[in-house]
DNA sequence: AACAAGAATTTGGTAATACCAATAAACAAT
DNA sequence: ATTGTTTATTGGTATTACCAAATTCTTGTT
């Protein structure tokens, strides 16, 4: 329970009471004394608290004055909350993108490592980890560092959200198979350097993906969020690119 | 001289230490006592500098073991330089498909924002401004924050590399006109709520801008560089999608 | 009464020290 | 050789003290 150190338990309280507004911005927080005393911690643990603060700047110190809050200009930019089936969508774009151009550009080094890839998850020894370099090379195949970042991106946006790493493991362990076919048929067509092809391999992969995720919510989640899946279906179904 | 808390010094030389090699990664800082003594200031101190290490990412602090140092993983964004050639590609391929999807998803208000930002650059005040607002209303109108933030993070890239703003600069300022015409063709289709149209005006509004690209970095860039552009021309091209 | 100089107080900065708890290392017993 | 125990090491927290800078209050002069 108590494995944090106590000033990280500070560092908490006081950015609730900043957060609550009991200090705002450009206010002045009660000196280190009180703050221990009310804390019921010693000074020195409050000035660690103060000292990561400063740090993550939340506040400024200024010695022999106080300890002030600053705006926060980082926080502020709380990241837009981002489904599975958005996640799966933009993927889906980018991806089937990356793979049609991967196909003109990409060497038969990178096709013998996406092969390697497809090994490793027949065997289904860390078949999400062959899954995820399967992807990144293509992305990186693309010659293009813009698309290797935005596809990076992604895939940093899905292990930022537990929601959605969440909903990826129960549709991936329940279809290892298709997700195997699925790749084959996209390294066949870049193996064949056909771009029409891997962009419609690639898309088939998510709206696979995409209709998994469907059913499992539909499955799994409440009544409120089954309303909601319906509702949205539509808007991101992929039926429009894979016709 | 001594503005500077006595513990920043102290961070400071823990980190030279770390970036020497002294201490690589995985590896175990000497115990508090030491370094207090070897540093000639007390333990407190040092400890402050190890939370303030700590807050960094840089350490991590084992209770009864000691601090051991961690990889550092930032920076990674630098290691990978991206052209202007690579970003408008990137952009034409994303921003295609989110236009296309966005035909299908726009609302009137959005067209009339939209249609604000046409006029805005027919005026031509601020119009890098309405540019950007522009696209960003279209990556925003797919009802889909996973693309809408692939698409701001095209637009940071862009804002982080001096390069590529000169380069962008250049070429903006010399064919306002051809610009403006594009936007007008996307937003007809967006309009018209027609993906495919959307799609292909997209597409044709980045291939002038990279073709441009090519021109300004033929007519102004040394031959050397001239030489490599030759080279990669077909690299970038987006002929394959414009037909 | 207004203002300026100086004293006292407040506040953070640093240090020294002590003791605790958890870990890791050394050692002993089997 | 293995296992269980003891011991030393190491970070965690608290207490106390004193310093320096900034602020506030007092006081004396004009």
């Amino acid at each position: 329970m108590k494995n944090k150190r106590m000033f990280w338990n500070i560092v908490e309280k006081i950015e609730t009471l900043i957060d609550s507004g009991a200090y705002p911005p450009g206010s002045r927080l009660p000196p280190e004394r009180e703050l221990a005393e009310s804390f019921s911690v010693s000074r020195p643990t409050v000035r660690e608290a103060i000292i990561a603060l400063e740090v993550r700047q939340r506040v400024e110190v200024k010695t022999s004055s106080g300890v002030y809050v600053l705006e926060m200009q980082q926080s502020k930019q709380e990241t837009k909350p981002v489904s599975a089936f958005e996640l799966t969508q933009a993927r889906a774009l980018i991806e089937g993108e990356a793979a049609a151009l991967a196909a003109m550009t990409i060497t038969e080094a990178e096709l013998a490592k996406l092969k390697l890839t497809l090994d490793a998850m027949q065997k289904g020894i860390n078949a999400d980890q062959a899954d995820r370099e399967f992807h990144i090379i293509i992305s990186n195949a693309t010659r293009n560092n813009a698309v290797f970042l935005a596809v990076e991106n992604l895939w940093k946006l899905r292990d930022s959200r537990e929601e959605i790493k969440n909903a990826y493991k129960n549709v991936c362990s329940q279809s290892d198979s298709d997700r195997l076919e699925e790749h084959k048929a996209i390294y066949n067509a870049l193996k064949s350097r056909d771009s029409q092809s891997a962009r419609t391999a690639m898309h088939h992969h998510f709206n696979r993906l995409i209709n998994a995720l469907f059913e499992v919510s539909e499955s799994k989640a409440l009544e409120e969020v089954k309303r909601k899946s319906s509702e949205t279906r539509g808007l991101y179904s992929l039926n429009h690119l894979v016709n």
